[in-house]
DNA sequence: AGGGATTGATCAAGCGTTTTAGCAAAATAG
DNA sequence: CTATTTTGCTAAAACGCTTGATCAATCCCT
């Protein structure tokens, strides 16, 4: 019977059942208008804190309240409309889920972009074309102020068509083409870094187990390794310089051929090629880094922290690329006409290397 | 003298240029209509090829002609605004970066958002509150559809404030509070799904080595464990749970224990604790799967397919997570009254277990 | 007291769309 | 040949906000 009693009579409890529910149908502007007694002219300038709007205090606070009392957002969209600029920034990824560099690309990106007041629009197009017309597509109907085109891995890229339609910045990768903006880590400097950890440690003899599949960082490391080297006056072997597939399976593969070679030391060409390595030598009853030094590249994480020892390796700068990206794109950083940015690869040493032993 | 010619007269050959930089200042519905000779309502019609509309098929090409020779991409904003409600959904991460998980979370919910035409907006905040708080009133003013709340690792969560403003999902956490939306892994099945891999290889005598840190993966993974061994009639024996920290070092500890237990095979609590136990178990001569076959949880790719012997384990879904997040966002799946929807964690089986050697 | 400054707030146009109602011309029916 | 329907298209309002122009009231000088 009380039951009745609601279901019948006039929604007089409806008010409340809105306040908690407010949800759907946000606030506007002109509701907080009416609800302080002025014009939306004057609320818009309150809520944008315009110093140079001469409002009395009293109407600012009373303005102030009715925001408050009716939990008023403004609508982004319609700010943007009006000004003509939106607040957007693209990122258009080709491997979020693969790897977990895509990530602290997005981070970086995402930190700086906040930063300059930008929110970020991202897309994943997991390598597949269609998709990633789409994505750029939606990204230029918001408007978007700029769009950061990467990779998960370095290494060259033609550039989409409709991306020429809205500024962009490649991230991680680069064009032939002339002109256009990139940044990309610096391969040659982290070659030389890794070297430098073994050198520093009195190292002389150093294999160098290169990649087998072509790519920027296959020449960058390379030449890296090879200008430590020249800057310490150690002639170059290229019978140190071995090549493998870039996984677990190519550095353990490689333990064999590596110990023909008779060093003290082993840059490998990526933290996952060390992994197997450790492996191969585990296997040979050789010790880390007592029997021989080893030094990986790209700081990956989950690898490089954890293994017995702890990998010394060379950072790839994922983070700084994004955020790097994001200030090319907005010309905060000047993008140098001699191609792509090169970002600074840090050394990251930890225990996988050790003082040689005076001969 | 023939630059002269260029530099005074007429800019004739301004269209050229302005067809190469057309970038700034987008091509508006209106300029289309103009350059079309209809009105623009007419061109809002053909765009968005509205089958009950009237338009003699020789307006519909002049129209798509104009637009194609003026490059014009309709204003997403402009839509937003009329339409009422925006196409995007937001995603609030606890840490994008520092691990590879929120990458898949981002990935699944992009797939699924972008299935039904949504967008996604998203926000990195590494844990810090004030960020958070930014990041869910930028969504809100964006006038998001919803939000997902997602964290790195399942955990209870309390929820901001601000996010009770939208709809809102809470990916990979839950929260106490009844009737809030939530997915999260079905940590009993996968523990279950661990314990079963061994069992089905004829093991009886299985460790468990579980985590020291409380978390509702502790309580979940070792539930499944005692429910397979229960549904084989094998008695549960608290004496063979050990606990360590769950990383490499804690792994790598647990091994003397482990071995005093005389048991054929063991369940870790997650990938990295495996690792290091691969490492204990390899320094005492031990040989998996022959001596010990090990089983890890979570299915971290870098680690778990790459170790010698790659390891069995359970994945944690994390891209179903995000999809599935957005699903019950939208209202597709429903959303169980009994708590968070709990989503399957697939096994993967690996070269790390291998059946038993009849005794 | 009359003129100019200053203060406090409003008006109204406009941003790029969508969409309903309506209008003129053409086609069809009677 | 008129009345009705159909066809093809447009006018205009609306979405929520910003902002330069404007206006009324108050203040300060002389």
């Amino acid at each position: 019977m009380i039951s009745q009693e609601n279901s019948s009579g006039t929604p007089s409890d409806a008010p409340a059942a809105v306040k908690q529910t407010q949800r759907h149908q946000p606030v506007t502007l002109r509701q907080v208008a009416e609800a302080a007694g002025v014009s939306t002219a004057t609320v818009s300038l309150v809520v944008n804190k315009k110093k140079a709007a001469r409002i009395s205090d009293e109407t600012r606070k009373r303005v102030r309240d009715a925001i408050q009392d009716l939990g008023y957002r403004p609508n982004a969209m319609a700010q943007t409309l009006v000004s003509g600029s939106s607040r957007f920034i693209g990122l258009v990824a080709d491997a979020i889920a693969t790897t977990p560099f895509a990530g602290q690309i997005i981070h970086g990106a995402q930190d700086e972009a906040w930063k300059h007041g930008y929110a970020l629009l991202i897309a994943n197009t997991e390598g597949n074309r269609e998709l990633e017309t789409d994505a750029i597509a939606m990204m230029l109907e918001y408007k978007v102020r700029g769009i950061l085109y990467s990779t998960w891995f370095h290494r060259a890229t033609d550039i989409p068509a409709s991306l020429r339609e809205s500024d962009f910045v490649l991230v991680n990768c680069f064009s032939a083409e002339p002109g256009t903006r990139a940044v990309v880590p610096d391969e040659i400097q982290g070659g030389r870094s890794a070297t430098e950890v073994l050198l520093k440690h009195g190292h002389r003899r150093i294999a160098f187990i290169n990649a087998t599949i072509p790519a920027p960082a296959k020449d960058g490391r390379l030449q890296g390794y090879k200008e430590a080297l020249e800057a310490e006056g150690i002639p170059f072997d290229a019978g140190l310089v071995l090549e493998a597939y870039p996984d677990q399976e190519g550095g353990y593969g490689a333990t064999e051929e590596l110990l023909k070679r008779d060093v003290t030391a082993v840059y490998c060409y990526n933290d996952r090629m060390a992994m197997g390595l450790y492996d191969g030598l585990r296997e040979q009853g050789l010790s880390i880094p007592d029997d021989i030094a080893v030094v990986g590249f790209d700081n990956q994480e989950v690898i490089a922290a954890h293994l017995r020892p702890p990998l010394s390796t060379v950072s790839l700068p994922h983070y700084e690329l994004g955020a790097a990206g994001v200030r090319m794109l907005l010309g905060l950083d000047e993008a140098q006409d001699s191609g792509p940015a090169k970002i600074h690869c840090p050394t990251v040493e930890r225990n996988s290397v050790r003082a040689l032993a005076p001969a």
